[in-house]
DNA sequence: TATGAATGAGCTTTCATTCAT
DNA sequence: AATGAATGAAAGCTCATTCAT
């Protein structure tokens, strides 16, 4: 499972105090990086703060003067990972490649990679409790990206309330994950024909 | 949300021994019935071994008397409400009520209000070890539900490959729940709108 | 590592009330040769009642019915592996064939094949409290033990006080073990053989 | 039974970071001399890591700080111990006062006033199992200690394999304790007669 | 702003012993 | 005499968070 997170994210400073600013994204980005390296390689419950600030080579204290607490970290990766898919989306976008079926592929793939996302919104979308302000980047976000989704199937054909269809489109696509994509007792080759298989059912239904 | 595990259980005993057992049934479904009243009122985060011993009346050990460890718990509590899933479906299904539509509906009905079996669901999908026993165990329940689900969808006329478009709808519904069932931001009432026209839309696709 | 203890104290009952109390007697020895079995197996520490209860095939109420509680039981195998250590040197005696050297090699193997009783030796004399009952039967096997050992060491050519030299000598034996029997570090060969030397340089003193 | 650990660990510290290196190995100390004291007062059912946070003043979580369990702690003691009696020895030692009876006897003495020493050496010896790193640590120690022994023991004017006779004489000596240090039904005075008597039997024959 | 030692409530699990049957 | 389910205190250990430096 490689994580797929972009790492160019810093430009040239114009000034000391954007220097500094800068600076100060790139500390952010390296506790998150070290984070969801971390996630990546024990699951959802097997992050500490501990490791986090080992691995980012800074102390417990400093992560909380980034974050106001873990779960806060948690919901900045798990954004970080919505931004990524929608530039993956991007990029496909442009060259004109995407159907129903290809973004679907695409993102049950990058979802498949990156099983820790997939845990982050089982975390929040189950069980946990998020502030105004996330809830606010939460919404602005997903709506990009279900305009985004929605454009896909329009080119595809689909009528009637589009809107709702692509939720339910990404509904379904959620779906097949947290439904079958670590079935136990079948292995890995077998869970990912299935999954496969689903993904061009659901489709083929939205086409 | 009100938990809808029946409770009638118990039938005449016919001797001593059988006396004994259906005691012992008894207080391991008192265990379950804690842990399952404690996972919605406060999550998974309020299901302590403690808090399971203190309601139900029990002592600490005594729960390990019955289960080898939480995660037995769990899994029998999620057992359990696929049971049940599976009598409510045959209750509709004997009064020929059954339709794409109106199963899905029963189904989110039935995980909106207990949302913990779904969190279960998610903590045994994506994150928990399931022994072989239980995966068997889990095998068995969910080709049953399958095949009902599938007789459901083949009575409304789909065709092709219907094991995989039975497995596609289960996805599809299971979607809808982690994607929108706590959308952050949104009231309950708007939520169960949201929901209602994404079963329809899932629904009708199915048909 | 095998243990030693013998297997044939039944004789033929003469009435019924001593069948009764074989019977007990038989069931007792049951109970004990489970728990020496578990301790050659996992050690002093890794030995619980329902092991012993499981492996003597009785339930753990009936062990309590036996013992008085664990320690009871525990000092039972205590003095029954020194009743055996007297019979293996009474086997030697009688074949003439016991001197400091061979009485030495002799105890240190059997320690060395039951560690679990140099284990409950350490339990007793260091930490453990005895009923005065207990110390009373520790005390006549003991001076048994020794009366034998004082024996052998006269028959060796000691002179002075015999009963201190013996105590010396008996002392010294046991030394070797605690000190020497599972250094860290070494292989068991390399143990082996230097707890040999040993026992050769204590008993040419004792000569 | 009083602990004899000196006290005086502390220099005056040349810069802040030693000032704060020395307040670290405070209390590094406070905790050990802690643990030391409960081993005294009740044996080795007695020390537990709350018990230990009690008495030394700080909270559960200090002592996983400094110690990465509760074996690591112990056996940090028992090197404490073990050159203490290096200390003892090396005072007497340049007084020129050392010969087999009286370093046997000063070595039995400690042992009886830290029986907890004896408990853990027990403890490691027949039943625990220590790191690769302690392992080490206890092999400079002891190679160290039975050094001392054997110039005692030369000086006394033993020959042949010096180093066996002094691995004897040591395995003699704590043969002693294990016997008869707290021979069940013997009055405290009794038993340390005895040991007196066989120390300078041991201690003769090694001269 | 960065640090990291201190905190202590909290966790799951074990196990000798009791006692009603 | 035999049973074994129930008990619950106690264990070692974790870890998010705080706060003085």
């Amino acid at each position: 499972m490689q994580p797929m997170l972009k790492t160019d994210d810093t430009k040239a400073p114009a000034s000391l105090a954007e220097l500094k600013k800068s600076e100060k994204e790139a500390r952010r980005l390296l506790i998150m990086r070290a984070a969801q390296a971390l996630f990546a390689e024990n699951g959802f419950k097997g992050v500490t703060v501990r490791q986090i600030a080992k691995k980012a080579g800074v102390s417990i204290g400093t992560i909380y003067n980034y974050y106001a607490g873990l779960d806060d970290l948690f919901f900045d990766i798990f954004l970080e990972h919505t931004k990524e898919i929608l530039e993956i989306m991007s990029g496909h976008a442009e060259k004109n490649e995407l159907t129903p079926q290809t973004v679907g592929k695409l993102y049950i793939t990058y979802l498949q990679r990156n099983m820790s996302f997939f845990q982050l919104m089982g975390h929040f979308m189950l069980g946990g409790v998020l502030s105004p302000k996330s809830a606010d980047k939460l919404n602005t976000v997903m709506r990009t990206l279900m305009t985004r989704l929605e454009n896909v199937l329009k080119k595809a054909g689909i009528c009637g309330d589009t809107k709702i269809r692509t939720h339910a489109f990404f509904a379904a696509l959620n779906g097949i994950m947290i439904s079958y994509a670590r079935y136990p007792g079948r292995s890995e080759k077998e869970i990912n024909a299935h999954i496969q298989r689903l993904i061009e059912e659901i489709a083929s239904l939205f086409t």
